[in-house]
DNA sequence: GTTAGCACTCTATCCAGATGAGTGCTAACC
DNA sequence: GGTTAGCACTCATCTGGATAGAGTGCTAAC
């Protein structure tokens, strides 16, 4: 579709920006050692590609900028592969070194890395309660009403929600309960608890067990699959530093999408089932706040299993093959280090 | 010290300008209904007034500003208390009746709650882990070499964190150091836990338990109290919508600021032991970050202790009146729930 | 003690002109 | 035919000066 040169020019100008932030002039490619053509045959060139879409110009007499689809043939043709710097990658192994011993702390110290790294927003999903299953069930009483339902999932990890419980069912009754729960519930995955309790418990708890609609309720709330996805965010204020930020308005419309939670959590899903990296840019994330955001999202997993995903959040003028590589990295080890824990 | 005409045009120049944000000339102020002097004599008084240092002039023939003094008298003196809106104490009772069944979730609304309803940024800091003791112990092996212990405190909220378990010791050893555990740690106030282990169950342990020193090991690491304090954030971004911080440049180091947990967490930490609510003007708070910001805090508590706090960030031009109003109603509230979980 | 009047200060805003980066087009060159 | 030098043109940005307006401080009168 595009001819070498132009592809090579397209090349300089997205390459050109990305470091400037600043329109593209013909005679500024010109110079560039890597283009051995005068200002005018690139200014031919430039006027092509503008009409084909992939620039644009801010205004007669300003250098282009690469439009979204400049970028996104940038990203899916031209990008350099270049391996990730050394030093980089030995930064991330250094962190996966000193081992932290809970999947949340890692989650959380992987987005500060990463947002340090980069200079971009970085989003991370902590590990999916979806795939995971039922480890262990527990009522704890604290008080004469009130009791801490702990659940641990396969994955090691711990969820707990205080419930109230009604007076007139027992201690002995309760213990009953748990054990059954533990015996028949094991290893269904958590999604599937609330349905299973109903479909293979609710007969054999109504046979043996009194005030079941009591005991019911409190189930119910105790095994409430709110899980809330958690979302560690990391260097959201980096955004601040990019140029094309500056107003704060802008930002701030980005920075507010930030703080909801279940938006963030329809980005980061990934659009099709677990295929390594993946790039939006622009107006490719549904809201409009981030028309002018590039969001480059990898997954983590274990067992061939999505886990949850890893994002970086910058300007549509992103550093997409620093980035790419540094997030490919850390995916991979993150999923190298989850199945070495829980093999 | 100040006259009573003194005091009530510095009284007003502060409610001019929290309002505006714009200086305070002479006869804006004369023009108001509640003063009854000329442009003339006022400006008399407002140059006394710089002069005592309760005022500032960004430049001749611009209006007056509230100084950092200025501000505390105003908050110390002359603060209107008025009562707080009906309509916003009934926006947090409402909040409080849908009872959420998790500590967490509550403090985590309440910071939402706030900063929607001032359009400040608030910060909360969750139940502190140093006033808490312990109720229950528990370690539950996941695979051979890894178990999650899990740590229910006297408050309802739990810990965890996974340990790795040496291949020596066996399923029965570990039950039996846990039982110990929790018959001689059970009320132990969680930081004194790690010496408490080793003053008290050390020597019984060592007499009926083999592979002593790598159970320590495993033990030490669960009990780790580095119970990383819970801090929630909300609203950080109406930080943006102020027009002294429209310099991208100041913001950022509030915000940066506010990402760094350790520094909130000493800024939270009341000075003085648990009176009431705080008024941080400016320069009062240690950070220069903060130099342009006031913060005010308020704290909640289980049995007189205090359990955690929460703060209000903004302007030092801020709505006080209504903020410690709301923080006053909030705070209270909160302890009063808690009273009402736990007692 | 209070206030009207006035000169003075300083900022913000607007406008015109200069600057310069960059383009598009044409014609010449290889 | 592809490439390039030359040139006229556009447009955002920068500059400096003039102007308006807000507000003060001081003095003198009430």
């Amino acid at each position: 579709m595009l001819t070498e040169r132009q592809r090579m020019i397209l090349n300089a100008i997205v390459d050109d920006y990305i470091s400037s932030a600043e329109p593209v002039g013909s005679r500024s490619i010109s110079k560039r050692g890597d283009v051995g053509y005068s200002p005018a045959t690139i200014r031919n060139e430039m006027a092509d590609l503008e009409e084909l879409g992939f620039l644009e110009q801010p205004h007669t007499s300003a250098g282009r900028i690469p439009s979204h689809k400049g970028y996104r043939y940038y990203v899916d043709h031209l990008l350099p592969w270049s391996s990730t710097n050394p030093a980089e990658i030995g930064a991330i192994r250094a962190f996966f070194a000193d081992k932290l011993n809970q999947t949340e702390q890692v989650v959380q110290h992987a987005a500060m890395i990463l947002s340090n790294m980069t200079n971009y927003t970085s989003i991370l999903l902590g590990p999916e309660v979806f795939h995971t299953s039922l480890r262990h069930f527990q009522l704890l009483p604290l008080d004469g009403n009130h009791a801490v339902a702990i659940i641990v999932t396969s994955t090691g990890q711990v969820e707990n929600r205080t419930v109230q419980i009604p007076p007139e069912i027992s201690v002995s009754e309760m213990e009953k309960v748990v054990n059954l729960l533990n015996s028949k519930l094991v290893n269904v995955p958590l999604y599937k608890l609330k349905s299973r309790l109903y479909s293979e418990l609710a007969e054999e708890m109504q046979r043996h067990i009194s005030h079941y609609e009591e005991l019911m309720k409190v189930l119910d709330t105790a095994l409430e699959s709110d899980h809330e996805q958690r979302i560690y965010l990391s260097g959201a204020t980096n955004m601040l530093t990019q140029p094309e930020f500056k107003d704060v308005d802008k930002v701030k419309t980005i920075l507010d999408l930030l703080e909801e939670t279940p938006t963030l959590l329809k980005m980061l899903t990934p659009a099709s089932e677990g295929t390594g990296i993946q790039v939006r840019i622009g107006t490719e994330n549904k809201h409009e706040a981030f028309a002018n955001c590039s969001l480059i999202t990898a997954t983590y997993s274990l067992d061939g299993k999505a886990l949850g995903s890893i994002g970086i959040l910058g300007p549509t003028r992103m550093e997409y093959a620093r980035v790419i590589g540094i997030l490919g990295v850390l995916s991979r080890d993150l999923t190298a280090m989850l199945a070495h824990w829980y093999k």
